[in-house]
DNA sequence: GCCAACGTTGGC
DNA sequence: GCCAACGTTGGC
């Protein structure tokens, strides 16, 4: 079982998005990097913290677990969609989505600023400067970290 | 809104 | 295969 987290932008899909729809596909991924661990590494049960980014403020705000396993991105294929992609076929998919399913909203939102304030996380990827992916692995002494913080601020 | 740090594209 | 130009991410 391995541990990520995932990246999502509030105003588009929140955590409170996936509670209310319990599961969801973790689609519009466009970056070949992101969707190597979809597609390769990710597997149902994997634990996954939900980040809100381009938020304020930005940080963890829940938990999801992995559902199921990558499958081709749909919205790929939809000409109406704004994740559309004129260069993917059905024969040949370039886009790969998980399913995660809501697990927790959490009772005290770890805020990035609370991260890397954390001796304990400085060697989390998200705190690290440049830092764009918006599916990372994380250790697992940093998850358990992560929901102590979120168990007491 | 700014902009640093990346990632992607396309001409050559 | 190089790399300049362009686009995107995401914190601030």
């Amino acid at each position: 079982m391995k541990y990520w987290l995932m990246k999502s932008e509030p105003d588009v899909f929140s955590i409170d998005d996936l509670k209310k729809k319990k599961s969801s596909l973790w689609d519009g991924v466009r970056n070949y990097q992101a969707r190597n661990f979809m597609r390769n590494d990710m597997h149902p049960g994997d634990c996954v913290l939900f980040y809100h980014s381009n938020a304020t403020p930005p940080g963890v705000a829940g938990l999801a677990t992995v559902s199921k396993q990558a499958s081709a991105d749909p919205t790929q294929f939809d000409k109406k969609s704004e994740y559309y992609d004129p260069k993917s076929s059905k024969e040949k998919p370039r886009w790969f989505c998980v399913e995660v399913q809501f697990k927790e909203k959490f009772k005290h939102f770890v805020s990035l600023e609370a991260i890397k304030q954390n001796l304990d996380l400085k060697d989390m990827l998200v705190v690290q400067k440049g830092q764009r992916l918006s599916i990372q692995p994380v250790e697992k002494k940093h998850f358990d970290k992560i929901l102590k913080m979120a168990l007491k601020p």
